[in-house]
RNA sequence: GCGCCAGUAGCUCAGCUGGAUAGAGCAUCGGUCUUCUAAACCGGCGGUCGCAGGUUCGAGUCCUGCCUGGCGCGCCA
C-alpha cells in the first residue's frame, strides 16, 4: 500500500508488553486512539478488563505494562491515566521523517480476488441506485488493490433476462422495429449524443421500457407474448435472440461510458447467454444432482421441480425446512441455478471455461475490456479469467436470501472454503426524497401521506427515477458555474476538466458517506452540494496545500520539487511549545490512514473512509487558518509546518484516490 | 407468521469488536477576506440515544420483551 503504517510497529510493541503482563489467556488486545491528543498517541484500556481476571487493581496492571514500554525505540513516553488507561507517546521528529519518506509498495498477495459489481440489466439507462452499487464496488476494488491484492473486476450482463425481453417486445410491438430499425435508432441517438443534445440509446429505452410496462398492464393477455419472447431469447437463435444480443451490446456500451465518466472500469463482462451457450448450467446440474444437493420433488406444489432444501431461518436449527426451486417443472433453470454455476466458475470449480474476445463497442485507451462469447468465437490470446480465491458480490440487500442459496449450493457440494469465501457485499437501496421525486417528475402527484414519508421508491417501470447521466450532467454544469465565479479567466478546457473532477468527487463521496445498511433517500440538492461534508470540501483542502508549495516556490525562487525533497529534514521540535500539540494532532490523524483502510475493507464499510477523509480535510482547513506557512519568518518552524501539512495532504489525497475522488490542480 | 435492516439535535447522518465529557454536516443566529484561494475559518442555539426491563466497575453500543417504519420469505430476476 502506498501508505505508511507508522503505528503498526508501536502497536505490536504494545501488544507484546500486554501479553507478558497478562499471561497467555489473552486473545486480543484493544488498542485505540485517545479521545484527546494531549493524552497520548496510542492507548489501551486492557488493564481495566484484566483487573477482574488477574484480581489486581487496574492501575497497577497498567503501570506494569507501561514500565516495559518506556525504553522502546520510537517511544517518547508512556503514562498511566484515569482508571487505568495506558497512554503511549511517540517520537515526533522521527515519526514525521518516516511519514515523508517514499512509501514502500504494498506486499503483493498471491491469490486473485474477484469483485462483481454494477450488473445493470442491459435494457435501459443506469440510474442512481446503480451508481451506489458501482461506487461501492469500485471503492472496494481500489482498496483491495492498494492492499496488494490482484483483483479482477467483473460486470455481469444479464442479456437473456425478462427485462431485455420486455424491450424486445416494446421495439417490435410498440415501435414496429426490427434489428435494422433498432440500429437506425442507435445511430440517431449517437448523433444526438455527439451534438450534446441528449443521452445514448439507453435513454430512449428508459422511456420505452416504462411504456411497455404500462402496455402489459392494460391487457394481461399480452404477458403471453412476453413469455414467448423470453423463451426465444433463452433458446439463443432466431431474430428475437439476435435483436436481444444487439440491444444488450448497445446498452452495455452506454453503461460503460456512463461509469467511465465517474472513473469506474471493468476487466470482464461475463454474459448470461454464454453461461447458456457453454452449458455451464448442465455441468453444475450434474454435480448438484450427483452429490444430492438438489432433489426432484415428487409431491406438494413443487412437484416436478428440482429443489434445494434449505433451513428457513438463518440459525439453521429450525425444524422448518424450505424448498428453493432450482429447475422449474418445465425444465427451465432459474436465475439462481445459473448463478450457482457462475459462482462455481469464479472459483475455478466448474472444470470449464468461457471463450473470450475484446468488447468492441467501447474501449479504454490503455487496455481491453473483455467479454465472454459463444464457443469457438473467442480469441486464443485472452488473459486468464476466474479462478479466484475469494469473491465479492456487490448486490443490494434484497438479494440476501438468494445469495445465501448460492453460497449453500457451494457448501453442500463440499466446497466449504469457497462458500465461506463467497462474500455478499450487501447494501441498502437508493430511494428518492419526496421533494426530489416531485422536482424531477413535475407531473407526479403525491398524496399528503406520501409527501410526509422520508423517501419514495424509484420505479423504473413508471419511469420514476434519476438517470445517472442526467445527474452527472447537472453536477458538471453546476461545478462549471461555480468555477466560473472563482476564476472567470480560466481557459475553457481547463475549467471543464476541473468541473468534471469536482462533479465526480461530489457524486462519489455522496454515494459513500452513508453506511451501507442505510437507505439513501436521494435528495438532489444535497447531492449537488459542494459545501460541508462533501467531496469538493475534501478536494479543496488538498488544493490549498498544493498552492502553498507553489506560492512558496514562486516567492523563494526554489523549485517545487526541491522544496518537497527537503521536507524530511524538518525538525518537529522547531514548532513553538504552545503550538506543538495542535501541529502534532494533524500528523497523528494523517497517520491513521492505513488503519482506516484496513477497517473499511474488513467491515466492507467505506463510509468510515469517507468520514476519515472529511475529518482530515477539516483538520487541514483549520490548521491552514491558524498557522501561516509562507508568512512564518522562522525558517525551521516554517519547514516543519509545511512538512506537517504535506504529510496530511498526501494522506488525504490517498484516501480520496481510494474512493475514486481525483483532486484537480486548482479549484 | 418467520427473518433481515433502521429508529441518536429541527433535517440528514457518524459513533470501530462495551471505555475517558454523546459528535458532524445542513438549517438558523452572530463574527472573520488590504493576509498561503471565503468551495474556507471561528462562535451561539439545539439531546428522556424509539419504549421498558436486564447484564457490570461502566451501555447509544451486549441480552430479553415491546412499539414504529422499510425490505425479504415466487416454478420473477
Amino acid at each position: 500500500m502506498t501508505m505508511h503504517d507508522l503505528f503498526a510497529e508501536l502497536k505490536s510493541l504494545l501488544v507484546s508488553a500486554v501479553r507478558e503482563v497478562a499471561g497467555t489467556e489473552l486473545d486480543s488486545v484493544p488498542i485505540e486512539y485517545p479521545p484527546d491528543p494531549r493524552l497520548g498517541d496510542l492507548a489501551t484500556p486492557v488493564a481495566l478488563g484484566l483487573a477482574r481476571t488477574l484480581r489486581r487493581a487496574p492501575r497497577a496492571i497498567a503501570e506494569e505494562i507501561a514500565r516495559r514500554l518506556r525504553d522502546a525505540p520510537g517511544v517518547a513516553g508512556v503514562d498511566v491515566a484515569g482508571p487505568g488507561f495506558v497512554n503511549l507517546r511517540v517520537d515526533r521528529t522521527a515519526a514525521l521523517r518516516r511519514l515523508l519518506a517514499p512509501p514502500e509498495p504494498a506486499v503483493p498477495r498471491p491469490h486473485k480476488l474477484v469483485v462483481e459489481h454494477t450488473n445493470i440489466n442491459p435494457n435501459k439507462a443506469a440510474h442512481i441506485g446503480h451508481l451506489r452499487n458501482a461506487v461501492l464496488g469500485d471503492t472496494l476494488v481500489r482498496c483491495l488493490r492498494a492492499l496488494g491484492h490482484p483483483v479482477e473486476v467483473q460486470n455481469y450482463i444479464d442479456d437473456t433476462g425478462v427485462q431485455v425481453a420486455d424491450v424486445i417486445v416494446a421495439l417490435r410491438e410498440l415501435e414496429g422495429l426490427d434489428e435494422a430499425g433498432f440500429a437506425a435508432m442507435v445511430e440517431r441517438a449517437e448523433r444526438r449524443r455527439g451534438d450534446a443534445r441528449g443521452g445514448g440509446v439507453d435513454h430512449d429505452l428508459w422511456d420505452l421500457y416504462a411504456r411497455v410496462s404500462a402496455w402489459y398492464a392494460d391487457a394481461p393477455e399480452r404477458e403471453e407474448l412476453r413469455a414467448r419472447t423470453l423463451a426465444a431469447l433463452e433458446h439463443g437463435d432466431g431474430e428475437i435472440a439476435a435483436l436481444g444480443a444487439r440491444i444488450a451490446a448497445e446498452v452495455v456500451r452506454c453503461h460503460l461510458r456512463t461509469m467511465d465518466r465517474i472513473g469506474v472500469r471493468y476487466d470482464l463482462l461475463p454474459k448470461e447467454s454464454d453461461i447458456l451457450s457453454h452449458r455451464f448450467w448442465q455441468t453444475a446440474f450434474e454435480r448438484l444432482k450427483a452429490c444430492g444437493a438438489i432433489r426432484l420433488a415428487t409431491e406438494g406444489k413443487t412437484a416436478g421441480c428440482w429443489v434445494m432444501d434449505l433451513p428457513h431461518d438463518e440459525e439453521g436449527d429450525s425444524e422448518h425446512e424450505y424448498e428453493k426451486v432450482i429447475v422449474r417443472s418445465n425444465g427451465v433453470v432459474t436465475y439462481v441455478g445459473k448463478d450457482i454455476a457462475y459462482q462455481m466458475w469464479k472459483f475455478g470449480l466448474l472444470g470449464a471455461d468461457f471463450d473470450y474476445r475484446p468488447y468492441e463497442l467501447y474501449r479504454y485507451p490503455e487496455r481491453e475490456i473483455w467479454e465472454t462469447t459463444s464457443p469457438g468465437a473467442g480469441r486464443p490470446d485472452h488473459p486468464p479469467f476466474g479462478g479466484a480465491s475469494r469473491v465479492y458480490n456487490v448486490i443490494d440487500v434484497r438479494q440476501s436470501y438468494l445469495q445465501r442459496v448460492v453460497q449453500r449450493g457451494l457448501e453442500i457440494q463440499g466446497y466449504a472454503e469457497q462458500a465461506a469465501a463467497s462474500i455478499h457485499f450487501a447494501y441498502e437501496m437508493v430511494a428518492l426524497s419526496p421533494r426530489t421525486a416531485v422536482e424531477l417528475n413535475p407531473r407526479l402527484r403525491l398524496s399528503e401521506e406520501e409527501l410526509r414519508r422520508p423517501f419514495l421508491d424509484m420505479s423504473g417501470r413508471k419511469g420514476l427515477g434519476v438517470k445517472a447521466d442526467d445527474l452527472i450532467d447537472r453536477l458538471e454544469a453546476k461545478a462549471l458555474a461555480e468555477g466560473g465565479r472563482r476564476a472567470p479567466d480560466m481557459p475553457a478546457d481547463e475549467a471543464t476538466a476541473i468541473a468534471h473532477d469536482v462533479a465526480c468527487g461530489a457524486l462519489r463521496y455522496y454515494m459513500l458517506r452513508f453506511t451501507r445498511n442505510k437507505i439513501v433517500a436521494f435528495d438532489i440538492d444535497a447531492a449537488l452540494a459542494f459545501e460541508g461534508e462533501t467531496g469538493p470540501y475534501c478536494q479543496y483542502a488538498v488544493v490549498r496545500v498544493a498552492r502553498i508549495v507553489e506560492k512558496l516556490s514562486a516567492r523563494t525562487g526554489v523549485g517545487r520539487e526541491t522544496i518537497l525533497s527537503r521536507l524530511p529534514g524538518a525538525d518537529f521540535s522547531a514548532i513553538p511549545e504552545d503550538e506543538a500539540l495542535d501541529h502534532w494532532s494533524l500528523v497523528q490523524l494523517a497517520a491513521r490512514l492505513p488503519d482506516t483502510v484496513h477497517a473499511a475493507v474488513d467491515n466492507l464499510e467505506f463510509a468510515t473512509l469517507a468520514k476519515y477523509a472529511f475529518e482530515l480535510a477539516q483538520a487541514i482547513n483549520g490548521f491552514y487558518h491558524r498557522h501561516p506557512v509562507i508568512r512564518e519568518e522562522d525558517e525551521p518552524t516554517r519547514d516543519a509546518r509545511l512538512a506537517i501539512l504535506v504529510v496530511a495532504s498526501r494522506a488525504l489525497e490517498e484516501a480520496l484516490d481510494l474512493m475514486g475522488v481525483a483532486v484537480p490542480a486548482r479549484m
